[in-house]
RNA sequence: GGGCGGAUAGCUCAGUUGGAAGAGCGCUGCCCUUACAAGGCAGAGGUCACAGGUUCAAGCCCUGUUCCGCCUACCA
């Protein structure tokens, strides 16, 4: 047990990497196997490896660092699961761009050496985000720390994708996908984003074979009528019934294409005929196949257009689009151009314009998946929260495609699917197969592509813990107790890993998922390296400690609103943990060898109103935390937490036994002790907030075992609560405010002593005689009188309480007319209030049918308000006869 | 087009069964009072987006409107 004196300012440095070190060694971040204790588990997002913390992974962290530290502390095993994500393209554009810049390329590399350089990379640079995480005090189970590409994770994905496609829910097929020209991969519906861009229309006459008349269509993507294959109209639109089943000859091409007719038309949109590229338009794929049409491929998957297209061939689809519009416009075609808003898809990863292209690709059917996941979180195996997601969730789900889980890039799981070369056949295995299954012929050869990454991140709850064993991990910690993550990566991942979960274990992966905002800077932008407004969490962990920013972060941790995080608001919160530290440093110089003699962890019985007092908010506090810990409400808990330490532990706990501090005797032990477990009891509650500060700080004065972090976390002790202390002392409270008021409005220096009488009721007596010590140094004031019916001195100034008038004989030192003036302010704001009382009890309805005790309530508060003001009055009228 | 969220003090946000509008930051004034000037004390500042409705009573419940943000979508 060791004390030493605190220097006047926290300095975060090197405590944080002292203590996360102290963890480490001590290993108490690791979830014990053997435990009988209730297990408390958490999956961390994995980080992709590419990245470096940025405040979302600092938000999101802190979190979940604050569930597992407090389940932790209040006897839970916990574990905090940590890994990271191999992070397929982005991972391989990184590595190719080093490799570009080394005047080389992927190709030069091939395959093999490529992959390697890719695990070179990720041993040196890919670990810069776990360094991060320790950095923000992450208490993960590193011991346990998994990779989506480890051994073992390749046995679950291959696990996983042998049994889906065993039981016909992975299947390959030719099919319209998004392609990214640039990454040279074909990307889930969900990887493409759409932008709303200000585009145009074009209307373009098409002539009809037979050479008389036209028909005009209208496109955003003039290029792709080198593939068209039709003209479609609505079979109901009168314009054009007497054209379907003739043909026009497209300009240009000079390919002769039909005239057909299909529900899905809008006659209403454009000039109600639409061009049919199946080849490269989602829907007028889904056309083309209703109506046998043929797929012309003419842009190819570097988004060039290929020989398909003719004269244009070799040039860039958007070089050609321009071109294209050129020759049309030459030759007479191009009818009009409007401005036309629409949504473009891009690469969520470079930001291509995504090419929709025809291709051989890998799908999961995801129907049959889908409907026990939305089964999961209609009956309450899942809650979502904040509930409002069941609702997105649900929608998702409900309307939910395939998906293409193929993808054309080097660094990932090969997907584990052998082609024959002799009978094309494909034989899908865990292990290496020598022959073909379906022709036992020895030519054959792994597929090329690699898995999307988010397949074998919608495995990681299981899979982390060692699926497809039947680990002990698994069976203690699985289903995890709280996924922590953002919204936006809802149906990307959550969704995802719920259908596995469900598919590959029979349970859910989580009973809870805590989806919180995403960060955005002061302005409310999105941050982002573009736009250059990102802040770097480690940048504010640096000026102003890692505690401040975690305890930032929670503070603004409300569901449903993104949060804008600003410098200042850390500082703010910086002020706080140097509140924390000075609060000890006090504590430290009064103990004056008390030390030994208390002990900080039984409840204390305490004798003085502001013990009792102080023991008595604290146990709300507990309360508070708890619950909003319960329901996620960080928010509220750190705000409890802020509350208690700073306006009512600091500003008056701390100035109310001042005075007892000094004396020797057993109220000062019993005072000690009071202070030493309020103390503990605050830091323990910070803890899973602060773990930094709270250790040092616990560290310098008394305490039990060696860590705080292994300490209990606080309840609430009923016995504790003690609602005649909190009256007291919130009487002692007005008093003194409404002298320091009185004295801040006359302008009266603190170090003028003023003298008071107090005429009080009968109840309010007792409060005042206990608490006279505080009021007088507090108020800074000397009570003269106190009783029933003290009078009032001539040339009082007066402050007027609920049963308590003080009387201030201030003849001389104050003027009448600034005494006038202040009571005048606050007739204002009581004459305002009681009308509004005086309103509400007129109306006989209000008093017929509002509940009784509302309606006394306002009683009471006429009666008060009343009394207060006549004696604001009498008090006005006495100072004006002095004038 | 559909859905969701938001609009409360100068700024950022709380406000949980509807019963006298809150915090932090910022601002103003006074204080170096022996834990803390990264501090203390006091103070100013709000038609709770708008319009209706329900109710004795609405920031809160209902309807509509306007802005802002996000998600989603087969009007090329």
């Amino acid at each position: 047990m060791s004390s030493k004196e605190l220097d006047k300012r926290y300095d975060p440095k090197e405590v944080e990497e002292r203590w996360y070190k102290f963890w480490i060694e001590k290993g108490l971040f690791h979830a014990d196997g053997q435990s009988p204790a209730p297990p408390y588990s958490i999956v961390i997002p994995p980080p992709n490896i590419t990245g470096s913390l940025h405040m979302g992974h600092a938000l999101d962290n802190t979190l979940q660092d604050i569930l597992i530290r407090w389940r932790r502390m209040q006897g839970f095993n916990a574990l905090w699961m940590p890994g990271t994500d191999h992070a397929g393209i982005a991972t391989q554009n990184v590595v190719e761009r080093k490799i570009m810049a080394e005047k080389s390329s992927r190709e030069a590399y091939g395959r093999e050496r490529f992959v390697k350089r890719v695990w070179d990379w990720r041993m040196e640079s890919g670990r810069e985000i776990i360094g991060q995480l320790k950095r923000l005090g992450s208490s993960c189970d590193w011991e346990r720390e998994r990779f989506t590409m480890d051994e073992g994770f390749y046995i679950a994905v291959k696990e996983a994708f042998v049994r889906l496609y065993e039981d016909g829910l992975i299947y390959r097929g030719n099919r319209l996908i998004n392609w990214c020209p640039r990454c040279s991969t074909a990307l889930s519906d969900l990887e493409v984003e759409h932008e709303e861009i200000q585009g145009r229309l074009y209307y373009i006459r098409y002539p009809l074979s037979s050479g008389m008349g036209s028909v005009t269509i209208a496109t955003t993507r003039p290029e792709t009528m080198l593939g068209d294959s039709a003209v479609a109209v609505n079979p109901e639109d009168e314009r054009y019934g007497n054209l379907i089943g003739k043909s026009i000859t497209l300009p240009i091409v000079r390919r002769e294409i039909p005239i057909i007719s299909d529900r899905y038309v809008d006659p209403e949109f454009g000039t109600g005929a639409l061009k049919i590229t199946p080849a490269h338009d989602p829907y007028d794929f889904e056309i083309g196949l209703r109506h046998n049409l043929p797929q012309i491929k003419v842009v190819d998957e570097s988004g060039v257009m290929n020989e398909e297209a003719g004269g244009y061939a070799g040039k860039d689809r958007f070089d050609c689009r321009r071109e294209i519009l050129e020759d049309l416009k030459n030759g007479g075609y191009l009818q009009k151009i409007e401005d036309h808003r629409h949504s473009v898809g891009h690469c969520y990863r470079c930001r291509t314009v995504i090419e929709p292209i025809i291709s051989l690709q890998w799908f999961i059917r995801m129907q049959p998946l889908a409907e026990p996941a939305i089964a999961a979180v209609e009956d309450g195996r899942i809650k979502l929260i904040p509930g409002g997601w069941a609702k997105t969730y649900f929608e998702w789900m409900r309307n939910i495609k395939d998906w293409c889980i193929s993808r054309q890039i080097w660094w990932g799981h090969q997907i584990p699917a052998w082609h024959c070369n002799d009978c094309r056949g494909i034989t899908v295995s865990r292990d290496i197969p020598e022959t073909c299954v379906s022709c036992n012929s020895l030519h054959i050869y792994q597929d090329g592509d690699v898995l999307d990454t988010w397949f074998s991140s919608s495995l990681w709850p299981f899979a982390a813990l060692g699926w497809p064993n039947e680990t002990r991990e698994l069976k203690i910690f699985y289903p995890t107790s709280s996924l922590v993550t953002g919204f936006d990566i809802l149906f990307f991942w959550v969704a995802r890993m719920i259908m596995m979960g469900l598919r590959f274990t029979g349970d859910v992966p989580f009973r809870e998922v805590y989806l919180h905002a995403l960060i955005r800077d002061q302005e409310g932008q999105k941050m982002s390296k573009s736009k250059g407004n990102v802040i770097d969490p480690i940048v504010l962990m640096e000026r102003f400690g890692t505690d401040a920013l975690r305890f930032s972060l929670a503070s603004q941790a409300s569901p449903g609103r993104d949060i804008k995080l600003s410098p200042e608001r850390v500082e703010g919160m910086r002020n706080f943990t140097n509140k924390i530290w000075n609060a000890a440093r006090f504590i430290l110089m009064n103990l004056k060898g008390a030390e030994d003699e208390v002990r900080q962890d039984v409840p204390p019985s305490p004798r003085s109103l502001p013990d009792r007092w102080i023991l008595s908010l604290l146990q709300n506090t507990i309360k508070v935390v708890t619950e909003s810990l319960e329901d996620y409400r960080f928010d509220l808990a750190s705000q409890a937490l802020y509350q208690f330490v700073w306006h009512e532990f600091c500003d008056w706990h701390i100035e109310f036994i001042k005075d007892t501090l000094q004396k020797e005797d057993e109220e000062r032990e019993d005072t000690i002790s009071v202070l030493l477990y309020t103390f503990d009891s605050v830091l323990r509650l910070l803890h899973p907030f602060m773990p930094f500060i709270t250790e040092e700080v616990r560290r310098s004065i008394p305490h039990e075992g060696e860590s705080v972090m292994v300490s209990a976390f606080p309840k609430a002790k009923g016995a504790l609560t003690d609602p005649e202390a909190e009256d007291q002392v919130s009487i002692i409270k007005d008093i003194i405010l409404g002298i320091r008021n009185l004295r801040g409005e006359m302008n009266i220096p603190p170090s003028t002593i003023l003298t008071t009488h107090f005429s009080v009721k009968d109840d309010a007596l007792l409060s005042i005689e206990k608490g006279r010590g505080y009021i007088e140094r507090l108020a800074r004031t000397s009570i003269e009188k106190i009783g029933k019916d003290i009078t009032r001195p001539e040339g009082s100034a007066s402050c007027i309480l609920k049963g308590i008038d003080i009387f201030i004989p201030l003849s001389g030192i104050i003027d009448p007319k600034e005494e006038i003036k202040r009571q005048e302010k606050g007739l204002l704001k009581i004459d305002e209030d009681l009308k509004l009382v005086l309103k509400r009890l007129a109306d006989e309805d209000f008093r017929r049918k509002a509940p009784k005790e509302v309606v006394e309530k306002e009683e009471t508060r006429k009666v008060d308000l009343l009394s207060k003001m006549e004696k604001i009055e009498a008090s006005i009228r006495r100072f004006r006869e002095l004038l």
